[in-house]
DNA sequence: TTGTAGGCGTTATCAG
DNA sequence: CTGATAACGCCTACAA
């Protein structure tokens, strides 16, 4: 790779020179400006990164945090924020931690010897960030924490407004007449998580629709735990007759579970997801879901730390993207308690087809 | 931060012994290196993978350039090359090129001035990399070509067997009696479809079924290109009684073209996938799919880099991962002349459901 | 407007 | 076995 020094070589000029042309530092007269773009073409120079951000104490990485790209809420947020990164010359370096905070002090500590201009992190569990947060911004890196907030966070934000999207299905719900509700809330430590219960909860009480608790039940944000709990859910008596999921994940796992206990949805009980993925459509049946803009909200914290990093030292930023609930064929009216003893023996064969009832 | 002269003051010694001590470039005594290392430990001391990097020529980053981490299959490739470069201390630059040469040159160009030590491609159309690859080879950092392969590559490679996976496919299709078939592939010029189109083909040429080329149609591996050739495809006379899908993406779109025109499947129609995403067994119905390893591509070519980083300049490798054909629920027996005919009018509400009939 | 020189934090070479 | 010292490639005062 040739540096600098040859550049300026071949241009016939100072390497200082060289340097003032790419970076702008100095108005360099036009014919010698010319001679040293002809040289850096010619070359195909580009400059060492690595060397200027020894230099400038900086970077144009920016890193990212999240829990796992294989879950498939969290591609389109990086993607946003590569999007906009990539747009403005900046680089994602990413890092998954499976929820588990001593990774995501790892990652943390490592990330900060490569000087990034920036870091977007999706936090693990109930970490507290503030300690590393403020090592970064000491080193001049912006911090801004998306999707879920760690403990006594003071830097900025952007997140779903979780709280009312779980609402606004938890009403929607009601008003097909269900009133045996239940929910499988992802991690409770997770502030996506316990603002979703809350929307649910105060969309019940406002109903004045009481719940026992057993009736709220925890799980992580996945297949697993939603096929678990759902099948301890459907023990209970009464039974519900909608399940509200934490998240997709959740709510595929109940749709498994449904599926082995031979009970078909929406007929026999209902269901809503939280995420409104790709897939939620694909199902049997299409899922109902709130949406929540992933890749908004990936492209909104990038182009906060842009901000950031060209000088803006305002305060701490909040933006909460607004959520939408998506109606499909997976809520439908509530059993009768007759209805709740016969579909618990699976009648297949003699049960009508949903399919192709959409549309 | 601290650095390192910090240290060599903090444990009394020079500058060098510090990094003798860290790098084990040279036996310290123990009692000098216990001062060191506390020094290291009290400071939070840690090097500047920059500094490093310049000095070494090399810094410990991989780039990682893929066609879209939205997509579902490739977070799975992302993550098993993320878990072992984690494990040997190796970060990953991730850049997507949405299938776009134009971005993927100029991500490799830029990503070369971070002195990577590796770089996965999973490349995107048609590219000719062999000179940008070159020049990575030249400044010591290793290429490996992932899942599909450019023109003219000769470094090393991972990839499924695409072929056989398809042979398999077809062959089971081919079992269960159908004689009218047809496949949407993915773009022709990755080699990954042009390997599943022989597959098939080859099953076919086996059973002396001959297939008019319009059977074959080509799309993006999305569910936008299944659902649009899949309306085409249904259209044709004879029409199909089943369809083999490039990836599941696109056999997703085929579902829910088959749903808009009031196709069950797989009574009416027959369908098979490729790439066995996990949700593949969520959708209506679970859909029958060429499962290929994601992840364990990922760790591979992640483990092949680090091989080459360490020394190994042996030839090229080329590592082909087996495929299993997973069956679940979306092919049946194919349907009769009569039965395309009147199956054409939706009579959903008599229809049987196929929900619950797995297990 | 252009050129010179010092230093960013490491590593590696080479004396002691 | 330990400690100076010279690069690595670039940016940026500062001097010309």
């Amino acid at each position: 790779m040739a540096n600098m020094k040859e550049i300026a070589k071949l241009a016939g000029v100072s390497l200082g020179t060289v340097s003032h042309v790419l970076n702008g530092s100095a108005t360099v007269r036009e014919p010698l400006r010319k001679r040293v773009m002809d040289a850096v073409a010619s070359a195909g120079y580009q400059p060492s990164q690595l060397a200027r951000g020894l230099r400038r104490d900086k970077t144009n990485m920016i890193g990212m945090i999240i829990p796992d790209v294989t879950n498939p809420f969290f591609p389109a947020v990086v993607r946003g924020a590569e999007d906009v990164a990539f747009e403005h010359g900046y680089r994602l370096v990413l890092c998954n931690t499976d929820n588990d905070h001593a990774k995501e002090i790892v990652h943390m500590n490592e990330l900060r010897t490569y000087l990034p201009s920036g870091l977007i992190v999706i936090p693990s569990s109930f970490s507290d960030l503030t300690a590393q947060a403020e090592s970064f911004r000491r080193s001049g890196a912006a911090v801004v924490c998306v999707d879920r907030l760690p403990l006594n966070w003071n830097g900025d934000t952007v997140t779903a407004d979780n709280e009312k999207g779980a609402y606004d299905a938890t009403n929607y719900i009601l008003r097909q007449g269900h009133k045996q509700l239940a929910m499988i809330t992802g991690p409770r430590h997770l502030t996506n998580s316990t603002n979703r219960l809350k929307g649910f909860k105060r969309a019940l009480a406002e109903k004045k629709i009481h719940l026992g608790p057993e009736y709220i039940q925890e799980a992580n944000f996945d297949q697993h735990g939603g096929y678990a709990k759902t099948l301890l859910l459907l023990r209970m008596i009464p039974r519900p007759t909608v399940i509200f999921a934490g998240n997709d994940m959740i709510a595929f796992g109940a749709l498994l579970a449904f599926r082995e206990m031979g009970l078909h949805c929406p007929d026999d009980i209902s269901l809503f997801g939280f995420d409104n993925l790709d897939l939620a459509e694909m199902t049997s049946p299409p899922l109902s879901s709130v949406s929540q803009p992933g890749y908004q909200m990936g492209t909104t914290a990038a182009q906060i730390l842009m901000d950031r990093v060209r000088g803006d030292d305002g305060p701490p930023k909040h933006v909460v993207l607004d959520t939408a609930i998506k109606i499909r064929d997976s809520v439908g009216k509530p059993v009768t308690g007759d209805n709740v003893h016969t579909s618990r023996t699976p009648a297949r064969a003699a049960r009508v087809s949903r399919t192709g009832r959409k549309r």
